[in-house]
DNA sequence: TTGTATGCGTTATCAT
DNA sequence: ATGATAACGCATACAA
């Protein structure tokens, strides 16, 4: 029904223009190149641009040891919204600079990761940003990057003399469970999501700072959480710390957990949007009062979604994506970059309040 | 055995592993595109490349006029689930076909996509997946797209001559319609989103038809709603169709509407889960019952996602990135390519049941 | 400032 | 089957 003939590339060469134009194609180079030629010649060279509509090969700028304009980025899942808001801001701050962005997704497998990395290393990219598949040990083939410019996203220490770029895990922590204290709750659980679970609640403690837990961003919350705990006073029970995944129904079994513990608790701290619907839910259904019995607050990104809810830490993920691009720049350039730690934001919403004096204890 | 590659951008060439191997240039390259070689240059040639791990540079080979193997893909908006599931499939099978995927934003502003063409034709881009932004006339600049093979995905009949790749909205739209017929329901609502409204709901049926009405996915699956009404011989009413946006709080707008016009209304159908949340938490306020006095039906894909509780008619976005990728790979290597209807699929979960006798009229 | 000539890493054409 | 060489589109050293 449709046909599509593979037609010649009719991509026309610098010669083209040359021949059109009557300039030198060593002139015309220097014309893209920013370099200054005849004002005579300028204008011939412009009307000729126009209406040919030429733009040189990326390609063969390429060969020739330039910049291709083309940076990767890696990602465990474009489809989750964590990943897609950082993507986001890649591609704006490359937008504005000019840039072009070569997407990975790695599936969630360090083998598919390997195999995108080895891929892109040898395509046309100037650098590359980064976002490792959970597990911190065993980056795959770090010898595949070759001399690629590299920064590391969204984690912690992953890769020594490589920049990273990552929001204040444990700043965050210790706002969302100060602002639970400032209501008066003193009972705060902790619900620390893994995609792999490395450990017991009751290790937890023992382990965090444990050089194997140092990528992990639940363990950077939990620092802020036992930090804003001991500056209040309050002392740390391990019955109050849930290990988990990510999902909604992790949040349920949370609540749970909580329950069959015989803990009492009236403020919660939880990693995701998802395991706050869960926790929500189920707290519910168990017969708590949310925010009243029990207060909620998340982590999230908030970028111009409406109706929203929860009491919630702002991670600045499309800021995220766009200083990674900025600090990838400076890498291309040949300049030094360093570490870049972003801020997050407590907003408060309806699912916290200030504990009713009834409830007290 | 002087070892110097561990220097600067060593990035070796077929011409070092001449050197290396002590075969030419020539053979190597006829030995790197699957032509045969002697054996025992096989054998040494295999053994360099173990050694070196060198790869042919895709920029060198894409100024012959080869392919590069990299695909663009361009879609509305990264972060919204709808096109980040596309994204996923794109990128899927485009690994399985040893391609790469260089993504753009358009931020839903035609002239953010328009400038994204511009620079993808001028990359090095094999071809290219296009999911337009919303309107259907004044395509931007078809011309930028130069002789590129081209895509269009999730929506149909945009450009003349060009493969599209979407799902079956009028069979959906007919589906779910006929589903709650099927329980008893004969007043149904339909719940319309669009980006830019287009008309009210009592001009609807009049322009439904029109060709400029024609690329809107809302209209495909109200031609089925259409369908089955006739079908069921339930005669249709205009105040029974809402038109509004595609966010939780048009849902909650949609379900206020409905109950401002006085109509009795016991299922409805909406064209995603946020306007489905907002109609139906909006309904629960207006002391309905979801889903006995009011059952909700959406259009929505689910991969591996846990708790889902409305029922929907399932839309398989991944399976469209892939099959986009396929369609555009036929163009490539430069064989015809047609129009790929994707089927859609009923999946029956909570929100739907029999309309109870007592509430029967 | 301009043009000529050479080189970049690869493929294609030709003789061997 | 193999190897020398000419292209490909562009950048640049060098001479003008």
């Amino acid at each position: 029904m449709i046909m599509r003939e593979n037609e010649k590339k009719s991509q026309l060469s610098i010669k083209d223009i040359s021949r059109l134009s009557g300039v030198s194609i060593a002139t015309l180079s220097r014309f893209f190149n920013g370099q200054s030629v005849r004002p005579s010649n300028e204008v011939i060279i412009r009307k000729v641009l126009q209406e040919t509509g030429y733009r040189p090969s990326i390609a063969a700028r390429f060969i020739k040891g330039h910049n291709s304009g083309v940076i990767g980025l890696i990602v465990p899942e474009i489809t989750h919204p964590f990943f897609a808001m950082i993507a986001e801001g890649v591609m704006r701050e490359a937008r504005n600079l000019g840039k072009l962005v070569l997407l990975g997704s790695s599936e969630g497998s360090m083998e598919i990761e390997k195999q995108i990395i080895d891929r892109f290393s040898q395509s046309i990219l100037d650098g590359l940003i980064y976002i490792p598949v959970a597990k911190a040990e065993n980056i795959p083939a770090l010898k595949s990057f070759r001399d690629l410019p590299l920064v590391v996203t969204a984690r912690k220490g992953i890769i020594p003399g490589v920049p990273h770029v990552y929001h204040d895990g444990e700043g965050g922590g210790y706002l969302a469970t100060k602002h639970l204290v400032s209501l008066g709750r003193r009972r705060i659980a902790f619900v620390a999501s893994f995609w792999d679970i490395p450990c017991s609640n009751t290790e937890l403690l023992a382990n965090h700072l444990k050089p194997s837990m140092y990528s992990f961003s639940s363990i950077e919350r939990y620092k802020g959480y036992l930090k804003a705990l001991e500056e209040a006073g309050i002392p740390y029970d391990p019955n109050l710390v849930v290990i988990t995944g990510y999902g909604h129904k992790h949040g349920v079994d949370a609540a749970s957990v909580l329950k069959g513990r015989f803990v009492d608790c009236n403020g919660v701290v939880t990693m995701t949007q998802a395991v706050a619907n869960g926790f929500t839910a189920q707290a519910k259904r168990l017969g708590y009062r949310v925010p009243e019995d029990i207060s909620v607050v998340l982590f999230d990104t908030n970028e111009s979604k409406a109706d929203y809810t929860f009491t919630y830490i702002e991670l600045h993920l499309i800021k995220m994506g766009q200083e990674s691009v900025r600090t990838l720049s400076e890498l291309i350039e040949g300049r030094e970059a360093q570490d870049t730690c972003l801020d997050v934001e407590l907003r408060i919403r309806e699912t916290s309040v200030k504990l009713p004096p009834e409830t007290s204890r």
